[in-house]
DNA sequence: TTAGCAAATGCAATCGATTGCGCTAATATA
DNA sequence: TATATTAGCGCAATCGATTGCATTTGCTAA
């Protein structure tokens, strides 16, 4: 018969012993004979654990290397630490960076973070409200998406008492805290910067009127319109999706309508670059025949021929903001309080697209 | 004394009894009078409960609005559904466009995916990793970040058994389950191109050669000068962090140090914008003094001057056969389970930065 | 010496879902 | 008719951490 292996009599390190199954406060416990009572009280830092129980559970803590199972805790004080972010899409520099921002917060606070893409579309961002509901996040922090016109998906929420932000994209049809930048200041600097260049027939592309950054980018532009003594032609003013292909159909509108018009600015990055290309294959010189502004300071813009002026929305301090807020939400009883709506000022980088001079 | 609120006796609608506390399956339980465990076995379909019971417990679950608490489940079967994902920055197309392939496949299985940025940081990817593991997911994809050239951390996932894959940027330093592009066969093509547009001095904008597209990029590169009689010249390889200010970097030292080039096929399409930058700078024409190929098929490079040749990743393809592997591995007993390497095919896109004819 | 008190820890229930085992009643088989 | 079998469901333990209340021990004050 095989012999067995030595097997030594006295007390063998804990270590040791377990083979790699699951350490939890038990065995900590067992180990320096105490209950799971005490040793979670050590390891909360309880005042009524004495300082030698304390230093004997962590040590043996550390020594079994013990991991808390946060899933158990979880369970008991119905708290997940987890928090949900929800942009319509991450593939874009602003968004990125504000969850960055949102990151290291919550990191910090030791909480995790799950991030979910709306894709813009009305379906996914309420699907994912429910997932993220599912998942029991302890709050939830959304940039709406642009097709989203109803809101009650966001009652479920709102009626579990789960703190809720929204960051830039925002509603006003909603009672719920927020950070955006300003984006009329931002509007009226873009616009202003343009008749100061010299251009007097500034279009403007804008997106669909029921999210508050559009609203206010055109009401920024208007104002700055106004207070130059330009008036404010409406068939300057041309919708689309925003896109690439949105900026370039646009353009063709306008060339096609034979509106004069020595100028746009557009609310979003990726439009003014449609516009860029449309202008550039019909031989408009740009900055000299039209000037150009855009809207997010994304990379890209960096990039182009001439490089593209922009709006940077200091996307890393919507971030803070945003999860200073709603950390305070967090910690703090929310009834009574009002709504806060935070206001980020954002930076006009003049490029060569609207330099003339 | 206060008058008690009238308390009628007969039964009330469940539903209007409670007045927003959690909902359990004990509420079910409650409701159509049976036991907890017969509630739970009819939610997940248990054969030894008959059909009857099932209907009652889904319609009373319904109407009562119960949702499951997963935290309660995943302390119980030790699984959370949550799976973590790592990648360098989720602010590239490339990236994005993966995760948004993983998330679907994950949704539909029911299991939600926690996204982490290294921002190619080891010790940022180190910490992630444990958070991951902090965080108790079932499952971690990892593509890992430029600076990591030592892999001990992820030992503690390979240990504990949890399922983890690598995709696009991989090591053979760990015998991990992976999905990758063919990097070989596309810089062989992207180079094979070059040449047959009559380019015969191409240099090559690479990274850390730790990192194994990087190398089979290089490969590529080096094998298609062989095959068409060209002569590898080490000094026309730069290597740089394959950002817009690394290309810079590279195309001045190429420029500086004279040697003779008339192309670039670079790793990284930010790369070869910066090049393309400095040689617009000095007047180079392109293509036709020097052809410009990129990597990874950003969507800029269709908005530079000229736009730019570059080798789309299918990204959503590597997403999807990433998700696939990896809920093979869930799903199956990984013991004595060779290694998986999945390699998909990428498309050389040519645009105007590297035709002449 | 003893009630009184505080400090330090243990006991046991709890969070919500799951599951092995056991029980009952009904149907089947001998 | 008596024993087997099986369908259908309940009991109670379990996952790991937390926490209100009870208990123990040591010490002080009367």
């Amino acid at each position: 018969m095989d012999k067995k292996p030595f097997r030594p009599i006295f007390c063998v390190p804990y270590k040791l012993m377990r083979k790699k199954e699951k350490i939890t406060i038990h065995d900590i416990a067992m180990e320096i004979g105490v209950t799971a009572s005490t040793v979670s009280r050590a390891l909360n830092n309880h005042p009524r654990i004495s300082e030698t129980t304390k230093k004997m559970v962590l040590d043996a803590a550390k020594a079994i290397n013990y991991k808390p199972n946060r899933i158990a805790a979880a369970l008991r004080h119905g708290k997940s630490k987890l928090i949900g972010i929800i942009v319509p899409t991450i593939n874009r520099n602003f968004f990125s960076s504000i969850v960055r921002g949102i990151e290291e917060q919550a990191n910090a606070l030791d909480y995790k973070v799950m991030i979910s893409q709306s894709y813009d579309e009305y379906e996914k961002e309420v699907a994912t409200i429910e997932a993220l509901l599912d998942a029991r996040v302890d709050g939830i922090m959304v940039s709406l998406g642009k097709n989203t016109h109803s809101f009650e998906h966001f009652n479920a929420v709102l009626q579990k008492g789960i703190p809720l932000v929204f960051f830039d994209r925002t509603t006003d049809e909603l009672n719920v805290n927020q950070v955006t930048i300003n984006d009329y200041l931002s509007a009226y600097q873009a616009t202003h910067h343009l008749l100061e260049q010299g251009y007097r027939h500034i279009a403007h592309f804008t997106s669909h009127m029921k999210i508050r950054i559009y609203q206010e980018r055109l009401r920024g532009y208007k104002q700055a319109l106004l207070d130059n003594g330009i008036n404010f032609d409406p068939t300057l003013v041309v919708e689309s999706n925003m896109q690439l292909d949105g900026g370039q159909k646009s353009t063709r509108q306008l060339l096609d309508k034979n509106q004069g018009f020595d100028a746009i600015f557009s609310a979003s990055d990726y439009a003014i670059v449609g516009a860029l290309q449309e202008l550039k294959r019909i031989n408009v010189k740009i900055p000299q025949e039209v000037g150009l502004v855009g809207f997010s300071n994304e990379p890209f813009t960096a990039f182009t021929e001439p490089t593209l002026s922009t709006v940077d929305q200091k996307a890393v301090s919507i971030g803070k903001s945003a999860a200073t807020l709603f950390f305070e939400m967090i910690n703090t009883d929310q009834k009574n309080k009002p709504t806060v709506k935070k206001v980020v000022d954002a930076n006009l980088i003049i490029r060569a697209s609207s330099q003339r001079f």
